[in-house]
DNA sequence: ACTACATTTGCACAATGACGCAAGCATGCA
DNA sequence: TGCATGCTTGCGTCATTGTGCAAATGTAGT
């Protein structure tokens, strides 16, 4: 009924733990960047070649990142690409700003509140 | 030099695991939630009193929360009062947006842009 | 059908992290 | 100074997860 409560709602909606395990993974995030650094679709091989782990983790990590959405992967031939597909993230990501800094505008939740610091 | 090393330096520089592990936890995301909910700063007994876990793990948990900035603390007497800090959180999910954005725009990354579907 | 190549899955292991309990520390009050 | 209250820290336990290797699966070409 207060907009305390209705805050919290949207807040909640978009406070997804699942989403953020997948992106805490500091292979998982290279394997991001490597996606957004390239000019095309990267091949399972072609992303491990970059990185320390075995393909068979990388495998497993591009499963992980295709789970939520931030990755999508098409076979051609022999190998499959993948490649970025993070609009859901980008939206998402908007989304739960927003929904922060309607839950707890400057002045409100920060100390600054009372204090007037500085 | 090309805009695609450009965006990925960009990326990266938001993409930061630590933030992601500290909100992938679900007893975590709920003393968000209860700070956001909540009319005024929150002990860790007030916290404590509405989650399933010790007091000793939500004090762990607030601590995490302190060190990625999202959450402020504050002594007074023998409380300690807390509450939500997500100014620097809420920049750091727009920058991020913003990024991922420019790095992989609608039909760039994602499969439509060969596809044209539908 | 056989072979070569790309990827995924089963298995074991080590590292990490969440948790509860008990003890320790800090603050305020008698 | 002693005691009660609020919070934090040390320690042991259990579940989860990241990892590599080997085997299995899938796909294309001979």
């Amino acid at each position: 009924m207060t907009s305390k409560s209705q805050c919290c709602s949207t807040l909640s909606q978009w406070l997804e733990p699942d989403t953020f395990k997948a992106l805490s993974d500091p292979s998982r995030a290279s394997l991001l960047l490597q996606l957004a650094g390239a000019d095309g679709p990267q091949t399972v091989s072609q992303l491990a070649a970059q990185l320390p782990i075995d393909i068979s983790v990388v495998s497993r990590h591009l499963k992980i990142l295709k789970e939520i959405g931030v990755v999508s992967a098409e076979r051609q031939g022999k190998e499959i690409l993948h490649r970025l597909d993070c609009g859901d993230l980008i939206r998402m990501l908007r989304n739960l700003a927003d929904a922060l800094e309607t839950c707890c505008p400057p002045g409100v939740c920060s100390i600054e509140q009372e204090e007037k610091k500085s």
